[in-house]
DNA sequence: AAGCAAAATGTAAGCGCTTACATTCGACAC
DNA sequence: GTGTCGAATGTAAGCGCTTACATTTTGCTT
């Protein structure tokens, strides 16, 4: 025998009769308690405390419009790639009482998509979006609905998107002019698989103009394209090794592909950099703990999590893009990199 | 000027004018297809193409009291702890066509129910929560609401609740009784902070219970409480080196801390194994790509995300408990691992 | 003490959807 | 042709909330 008040979920009207006001009142208490008096507002609090009320959040999204939610879509939440800059864009978020839904999209543009759509049926008021690459009819959707979107991860001047990231080409180049500096000629790359990926694209780019600037073929280039894992990098990295002319660097897409490289290249018994120079992308913390610390491209995460966030709140705010952003990325030479042997 | 049926997002009114029929024939076209004629279904299926319309969740969630949507709340997203049983576990919601919302709570109770709290708003069907330990108020709630939850990455069959889980203690004892047996008799422990996290401290007293029953002092064991980051680590294992007797094994709470001390007591000029040992939990990729590889005990995370997974989508649609799952870890005795030394 | 504007509160209309119930339709038996 | 019955479809009532508008109360001024 269950009572309607005890045991089912308190709606608006139990907190209402509870305080002895109208629902309305118990509305205005909970969105803006300026506007009741203290001495009700406290006999509403109660009301709430007591019942243990939480508003329905689907109710109240259904007439307000708004959700003071935002929807994040990433490639993985596999290794720590997105970690860093996802925690710093939340942290922003919540700072400004806005809650963070996050879903992965496993490297599949369909279910990026499907994702993406149930973010929005969702009603969240803006989204962050991992890299440029995708379908136009999504980003019509998005465009329709008056969804705020900030890209991330990426920047590209000419995108009418709003982006908050870093020129993933312009990065890599640098990491590839470094390498080539110290005499390295034929180089291995591990790179994430670049259909409907822009970032690793540009990457792989990124080395092959470097190359292309220096006048070397790009035929000393050995491309290996896998999904992102340590594991991945060990199969790449032994791959790459029992070629001719076996190369004497590679360049990996992540730092999580270059962790499973070294380790594979030492387990072959070559030495690095001694032997062969490993270098990655990213700086994430596993970086400084590979054996020996990796090469790699600095990018500012926490940085570009806490911008992202300041743009797309501005966006959801103000109703209109705001401009695009650009970031710093820093070469970070450790150990991992060296000058190629003198064969 | 925009026109209210091209520019606002589509209603399922919008789709029944357009093919001509009521809003609940396109409700159910879209619920349950068989119910309505092929022709019907054809018409509708087609303005909803040309609309790009999506039902409004929020809308649904009101009337249907179902969401098919669960959310899970875990204490981090900055490493890869949780990340391979939680794509197992999306995985076989996916499968079921239920989505899976992620929140993180940052190892901060407080936060933690803030979450849940949002999630249960959202409407989710079900939770899955990681360990037991939080405040019996939320319990209450979760019961009230009828939300069904299963806890994971903790098992203790006196517990009411559903979990798919290990037990920590177990596991824990049955490495630091490896480590016992190689003649380690004063050991460095680094671990999360202990408080609010049953799953921390259960594997500090693995290791104490299993002091006591070989009869040593608990006096030998030096004990850190830390976060959970590769730095952390590092400074931990730097501090516990710093005190004599100096510990000749390192066991810490997990891989991460692990790695980093691991790296740490290498840079301080010692060699693992032959001076220090170390050992982790987990057995996430990191463990493999350490030098020395990690001893540490393996945890079947994509089993415990799958069958979490099974087991809550079993107790939304029947309505009551399921029975808890005790999965077993597996010691991973690689080369961090070695003999005491002999001073 | 009366009058009035401003502040506080109440009333009630929907937001977009599902579903119980009512209605219409068509196939078939007679 | 008529009657019957199940299938297909329509009608309309809310789900829990916010908010425009109406009403009451409050605190002043005169």
């Amino acid at each position: 025998m269950e009572t309607k008040s005890d045991s089912a979920v308190p709606t608006i009207a139990d907190v209402a009769r509870r305080a002895g006001v109208s629902t309305a009142t118990v509305s205005r208490c909970l969105n803006d308690p300026s506007k009741v008096q203290p001495a009700t507002r406290e006999k509403v609090q109660e009301a709430v405390r007591a019942l243990g009320y939480t508003p329905n959040f689907g109710a109240r999204a259904l007439v307000a419009k708004r959700t003071n939610t935002v929807g994040a879509v990433i490639p993985t939440m596999d290794n720590a790639i997105f970690a860093r800059g996802l925690q710093a864009f939340q942290e922003a978020l919540h700072e400004q009482g806005v809650t963070l839904l996050v879903a992965s999209a496993q490297y599949q543009p369909d279910f990026e998509e499907e994702q993406i759509r149930t973010l929005l049926a969702r009603g969240a008021d803006g989204l962050l979006l991992i890299g440029y690459e995708r379908g136009p009819e999504i980003y019509a959707e998005l465009q329709r609905r008056g969804v705020a979107t900030v890209v991330a991860w990426a920047f590209d001047p000419n995108s009418p998107l709003t982006s908050v990231g870093f020129d993933n080409r312009k990065a890599m180049k640098a990491l590839a002019g470094a390498v080539v500096a110290r005499g390295h000629r034929h180089i291995g790359v591990i790179s994430a698989v670049t259909a409907s990926n822009d970032r690793a694209r540009d990457r792989v780019s990124g080395i092959k103009e470097v190359l292309a600037e220096e006048g070397l073929p790009v035929s000393n280039l050995r491309i290996i394209e896998t999904n992102y894992a340590i594991e991945s990098g060990r199969y790449a990295a032994a791959e790459l090794l029992s070629h001719t002319p076996r190369p004497t660097a590679i360049m990996c897409g992540n730092d999580v592909l270059a962790a499973g490289a070294i380790r594979e290249v030492r387990r072959m018994g070559y030495r690095v950099p001694e032997d062969i120079s490993v270098t990655g992308f990213d700086d994430i913390e596993l970086a400084e703990i590979c054996e020996p610390p990796l090469t790699t491209v600095h990018v500012p995460h926490r940085q570009m999590g806490h911008r992202a966030a300041l743009a797309l709140l501005q966006m959801i705010r103000e109703g209109q893009a705001a401009p695009s952003i650009e970031l710093k990325t820093e070469l970070r030479v450790r150990d991992s990199l060296g000058p190629c042997p003198t064969s």
